[in-house]
DNA sequence: ATTTCGTATATTGTATACAAAATACTTAAT
DNA sequence: ATTAAGTATTTTGTATACAATATACGAAAT
């Protein structure tokens, strides 16, 4: 075998897509003992991964009484969008023009996203897909990463608002309208659709959040 | 005793400071073994302070073979300059507006700032405690302690080029109209000036370790 | 019945043990 | 003398063990 991938990173992937699946509620304890246990490993990997994960925003770490999956808190969703939101329209800021065929497959990703209904977990993936396909011309690596990285704390929300207030998708008009911008190559003003983007959303989860 | 601390952190803090001491030097094989030796504790603290180090880009950590201080390049700098000036720069345009008191604190950093000569630690711990006082008023505290991370990166830059590039320190001037914007009260301007500082200085860093 | 205290249990943080893999070393062949 | 192969030694990644602390449970007192 070629890629081996250490068990802390395998364990960490898996606890994040039991937090996303909901398997893991908000508020819930993790313990490592029992996910060693279901994991079929040792907890010192499990707690390498949970370490991460509560670096990341997703656990919080109390000392000395352990992990518990972070509440959904809308102040925190709005700080993180707004850190994503400057990140992704910096790293646009400082792309290379969208090629054309890249162009093309934003636009299949949207009409994907419009055609796709009621699938919650189909419909963030395609959202994502979305961002990362817009930004994959950013040649500062290191802030491509951040973003991927920083993207798993909205998904949590953006997942529970869909599922539970019924919504479909967020508006995919502004996307759009960004690509439209970018076909003139005025990567400016698609940058200050982005963000505006990002702010029509963090504020249309925020209300509902507050509600 | 009451604030007691997870033996990771100081483990953290400690091999922190050794590679900005220059105790380890770039390119530096890190051993768990070694430093859980000096330290007078066990190897599994030391590994959960190394793996943080390492995603933080502090460390290179490379499986199977262990971790390493990372090579200083100019690359990455411009890469993790660019991020953290976009993120100070947030930080600020979302702040409360910089009360007189605060802006004297800075004022005086500024003075301390020129009056200390060749004490590069001094130095460096200044320019940084200009910026943290800077934004201390924002209200976004995920954001703060992000951009107190990001700075240990920068930090190892900023550090070698003061003490071998012989400068003594990055210029003041910017720190003082960044201040006389903001005794007006206009924070767009100040966060202008505060984006061209942090342009003047990567570039500044940049072209002396591409020479 | 409710509360308070004490004890048992579970869980954490840290230390140690072990197996696999990488590095260093030795020796033999050219 | 240099290289190469094979062996010994480190060093890593993971598993397990242990001590300290926190939680859960239950009995006694009000």
């Amino acid at each position: 075998m070629i890629g081996r991938k250490p068990l802390r990173d395998q364990a960490y992937q898996e606890i994040l897509d039991r937090v996303h699946r909901g398997d893991l509620a908000p508020g819930t304890r993790v313990r490592d003992t029992s996910l060693a246990g279901q994991l079929g490993i040792s907890r010192t990997p499990i707690r390498e991964a949970l370490l991460r994960l509560s670096r990341e925003g997703i656990l919080a770490a109390d000392i000395g009484r352990g992990f518990s999956v972070c509440r959904l808190d809308s102040s925190e969703m709005r700080e993180s969008g707004a850190i994503l939101s400057a990140l992704e329209v910096l790293a646009l800021q400082t792309s290379a023009d969208v090629p054309p065929e890249r162009l093309g497959r934003l636009s299949d990703i949207d009409r994907e996203l419009a055609a796709v209904r009621s699938d919650v977990d189909r419909t963030v993936g395609l959202e994502e897909e979305w961002h990362q396909t817009l930004l994959l011309g950013c040649p500062n690596r290191r802030l491509r990463d951040m973003i991927d990285n920083l993207w798993q704390v909205p998904r949590r929300y953006i997942r529970v608002y869909l599922r539970e207030a019924g919504r479909v998708s967020l508006s995919t008009q502004h996307h759009a309208r960004i690509i439209e911008a970018l076909r003139r190559k005025d990567r400016l003003a698609a940058a200050d659709r982005l963000a505006h983007h990002w702010e029509r959303g963090i504020e249309e989860l925020g209300s509902w959040l507050e509600r």
